[in-house]
DNA sequence: GCAAGGTC
């Protein structure tokens, strides 16, 4: 075997994927006495590479095999593993072991059984720190069988020759503080992860009715540290949407029509809020309605391609260009790497080696029917269409970018999603190689009246990489030529708009969070999102958009309401801090599991405590399940009367988990309509008799009964009352005991779990002397009636829909239905206005205006649409050719004073204006 | 039946 002078010594190399055994034992046998030779191992995917290399004068006898990942995992004792094993709190100080389980078996015994007849080991694994803690699992297993071994690491950042051999000539030592790191993330995650999914499932999922479940035994809510700030991500952005107010902006859009065609000049201050503002500058030019152009600029605009694909950008551009979840994503690139058709799929390199063979890679796309022809124009000196790739800045030292690696124009077994990701990862990769479109852009600036418009025409003069990568796009537009000082007369009309809340997050979107936040690797981040799916925490819907479900959104509202911000990333960040920490050596691994498992279990504790709060929220959205305690009245709820305020569900007596009554309406949290009843109650149950004085009808009344102790002397201890404002007896209560409504200040101000409600029971406590002013109910003033706009964050309520969201109208823009709503803007609290219903539009109007109270106003503004749908603009057309500016009735507003309604002179000069 | 991380 020896091919030097000295006595072959045996080595053992062990790589953390087959792949990579196969590739490095490639490069080391080549030309080397013998070749390569393969054999089975014990485990089928595992193969073992045989070959002859001499390592600083030595000669070896090298044998290479492979792990798949992790060789083990991190697990409670035996005696901790059943859920009712023990109390979840004892996982944060249960022992664990590292072991290896039983589909890993079969790759131990081919370690053991190797590393019998071998001197040394070469620990062949990625360069990271998970690899380097798989390398210490390797090493453990070998050793127990060898324990002579001489122990050495290969540092590698690509799987090409020189590298390769230059790492088995310069050995190191393998990082212990590297492979610490990763297992406090893994014992952390493990604690954490167990003790709070124990916790949460055993507490609510036999506790209320998930109705979604169809078994709730195998129902599990799980924690842990990536899924949940990933289930925040999604919840977060949903209750942004919610609590989004919608308001109104001015925008004045100017077109020009000439022979050579129609230009839109945009207005360079965009859009105001502020209304009497807009209509001056608008009046103002409308007095003076000459453009002239004051600037024509052109230049040449290039449209780069993108880096070369990582993984996260693969799965964002799946998700965009085909809607494949990310999940999906990874599975067909997993079947195409297998099979030998694309680059490893599991990368954060954005930037490939300069050694990198690019051209041969695009050689053998010169075959393909489709992208065949370009890949020749690439390769052709004379197209200058090559030019070497830009580089995004990542780089994983351990996989260059996902690239095509065989050539293929289908095969007969592929999905239409292999034909997908293979089309993509190729036109990605041709795309990176070649020049970016060049176009020629124009900037018209013209001045109306002091007030600055531009417009942007472009001509596509080369589509370069766009040829290849159809998945891009860059949109010309031609307007008419323009010269310096030129004028003429546009159109001018004044638009309004409604600012529109974000959308829900797509899967791109929460990739880009997950990434940001460091939530996940590139390797397990569709996991977490399917997780979601899985839990039933989120759904997807058909335009692939997430939202949270009940559950998903009661979970997160529970912690946050606690305080905890558990669904939020920064514990993961915390970790991550702590582990860089100990991999550099600043800080031990013992003294960080302490420090964090003791700060997570007073976490857990502090949580358990305040269960109550899950409690309520989970309340929310979910009807309690077998309820066998605390009256019947709590079964079947019953009916107290009809919802004043959303007019749609019946108010019903309740009984919260903590005992106290409340009468809420069932269509909670949509409606947060509720009256609190007072905490002196100790039973509740609605009657048959209706009250006589309090309307809309029919009222029934309530028998109840008070704690003696807690009520005054002269009060009785039983009583028929009424909630819908008649009752003095039980307005004193109110005042005297207090309601049932939760009063701490943390609820009042996150305000998210029942904000209404809360908020009015506390000020009703203190300072209620009659019923609401509003709705006559009792248990609240009328500062803080539910039927009024809301306040803070009260996501659901701030838009009280006074039609029943009963489509109102057609939309003047689209024709599909508009709402009837109220406004909660600072500025037009309280007043009405339609909205079109349809994404796609952004038609707003106020109901004042169309009524003509405010005529003047109306008719420069609600008749059309604009914002950034961009819509608005297009319609502009519509308008007469010359400058409208027109009330409903006809009669020309131009010459009449908006702010005073004087004919003889405009607002912008008006006396009255501060 | 729990986590997240490798990978088949």
């Amino acid at each position: 075997m020896a091919s030097g002078g000295g006595r072959a010594i045996r080595v053992l190399n062990v790589a953390e994927k087959p792949s990579v055994a196969k590739a490095v034992s490639g490069i080391l046998s080549k030309n080397q006495p013998g070749g390569m030779r393969v054999r089975d191992g014990r485990s089928r995917y595992n193969k073992i590479f045989e070959f002859n290399y001499t390592i600083r004068n030595q000669p070896c006898q090298m044998l290479f095999t492979s792990v798949t990942g992790h060789l083990m995992e991190l697990e409670f004792d035996d005696r901790y593993r059943k859920w009712h094993s023990c109390d979840p709190v004892d996982l944060y100080n249960a022992p664990v072991r590292k072991y290896v389980p039983e589909d890993k078996l079969d790759i131990k015994r081919t370690l053991e059984a190797e590393a019998r007849s071998c001197q040394w080991i070469i620990l062949w694994l990625d360069c990271d720190r998970e690899g380097e803690n798989i390398a210490f699992e390797v090493l453990e297993v070998c050793r127990q069988a060898n324990h002579n071994l001489n122990v050495w690491r290969a540092r590698f950042s690509a799987l090409i020759d020189r590298e390769i051999h230059q790492s088995v000539q310069t050995l190191v030592q393998p990082n212990q503080l590297f492979s610490d790191a990763v297992d406090v993330r893994q014992e952390i995650d493990l604690r954490i992860g167990a003790s709070f999914t124990r916790f949460q499932t055993m507490l609510l999922r036999s506790a209320f009715d998930l109705d979604f479940a169809t078994d709730d035994r195998n129902l599990v809510l799980s924690y842990g540290p990536c899924q949940f700030p990933t289930l925040g991500f999604v919840v977060e952005r949903y209750w942004e949407i919610q609590a989004h107010e919608p308001e109104e902006f001015w925008t004045i859009n100017c077109t020009h029509n000439s022979d050579e065609g129609t230009a839109t000049f945009n207005w360079m201050r965009g859009h105001l809020f502020d209304y009497t503002c807009a209509v001056t500058i608008y009046e103002m030019c409308i007095q003076e309605p000459t453009a002239t152009v004051n600037k024509v600029k052109q230049q040449e605009k290039l449209k780069y391609p993108p880096h070369p694909l990582s993984t996260i950008e693969l799965e964002k551009r799946a998700s965009r260009y085909f809607r494949m979840s990310s999940e999906q994503t990874m599975k067909v690139a997993e079947d195409l790497y297998q099979n030998g058709f694309i680059s490893y799929p599991r990368t954060e390199t954005d930037r490939f080696s300069e050694k990198t063979d690019l051209r041969t890679m695009v050689q053998e796309q010169e075959g393909h029917p489709v992208w065949g022809s370009y890949a020749q124009r690439l390769l052709d000196p004379q197209s200058g269409l090559w030019r070497n790739p830009s580089g995004g800045g990542h780089d994983d030292k351990a996989h260059p970018p996902i690239h095509p690696t065989k050539f293929s124009a289908g095969e007969s077994r592929w999905s239409q999603d292999h034909h997908r990701v293979y089309e993509l990862v190729v036109r990605h990769f041709l795309a990176c190689v070649s020049q970016p479109a060049v176009g020629a852009e124009t900037i018209v600036e013209i001045d109306i009246a002091g007030e600055s418009f531009s417009a942007c025409g472009r001509v596509i003069l080369a589509k370069n990489y766009l040829d290849v990568y159809r998945f891009e796009s860059w949109g010309g537009s031609v307007i008419p030529t323009y010269s310096f000082g030129q004028q003429f007369t546009p159109t001018l009309t004044l638009d309004s708009g409604v600012t529109r809340p974000p959308p829900l997050l797509s899967e791109a979107d929460l990739l880009g969070c997950m990434d940001k936040a460091g939530i996940g690797t590139d390797a397990t981040m569709h996991d977490h999102i399917k997780k979601l799916l899985d839990r039933y925490y989120a759904i997807k819907d058909s335009n692939t958009r997430f939202s949270p479900t009940k559950l998903g959104e009661a979970l997160v509202m529970g912690y946050d309401n606690m305080g905890y911000e558990l669904w939020k990333p920064y514990l993961r960040a915390m970790m991550e801090c702590d582990m860089k920490a100990v991999s550099i050596g600043t800080k031990r691994k013992a003294e960080v599991l302490e420090t964090c498992l003791q700060q997570m279990k007073a976490c857990f504790l502090d949580a358990r405590a305040n269960k109550g709060k899950l409690f309520e929220a989970m309340a929310i959205f979910f009807e309690r399940a077998n309820r066998s305690t605390g009256g019947e009245q709590q079964a079947v709820a019953a009916v107290v009367r009809k919802c004043g305020i959303c007019l749609e569900s019946d108010m019903v007596l309740r009984q919260k988990p903590d005992g106290n009554f409340m009468v809420g309406c069932l269509g909670y949290p949509q409606c947060r309509n509720v009256v609190w009843l007072p905490g002196s109650v100790s039973e509740a149950s609605v009657t048959e008799n209706m009250c006589t004085s309090c309307s809309p009808g029919p009222v029934f009344k309530i028998q109840f009964k008070f704690r003696r102790l807690e009520i005054p002397p002269n009060y009785s201890v039983q009583h028929l009352g009424c909630i819908g404002g008649c009752d003095d007896i039980l307005r004193q209560l109110v005042e005297i005991c207090g309601t049932g409504s939760r009063n701490s200040s943390n609820t009042l101000g996150r305000g998210r779990g029942n904000p209404t409600a809360s908020s009015s029971a506390q000020r009703g406590n203190s300072r209620a002397q009659s019923s609401c002013a509003h709705c006559r109910q009792t248990g609240h003033l009328s500062s803080d009636c539910p039927s009024q706009a809301s306040r803070g964050r009260t996501a659901r309520s701030q838009e009280v829909d006074l039609q029943n969201g009963e489509p109102s109208m057609p939309c003047n823009s689209c024709g599909a239905p508009c709402m009837l709503r109220t406004a909660n803007t600072a500025n037009n609290r309280g007043r009405k206005f339609f909205s079109c219903q349809s994404q796609e539009c952004n038609f707003f109007v106020w109901e004042d205006n169309l009524n003509g109270a405010r005529a003047e106003r109306a008719n420069t503004s609600a008749s059309t649409s604009s914002g950034r749908g961009g819509r608005g603009r297009g319609r502009a057309g519509a308008h007469p050719s010359s400058v409208s500016f027109v009330s409903a009735t006809g009669e020309p507003i131009s010459g009449r004073c908006f702010i005073c309604g004087d004919p003889g002179h405009f607002a912008n000069v008006c006396p009255r204006r501060g």
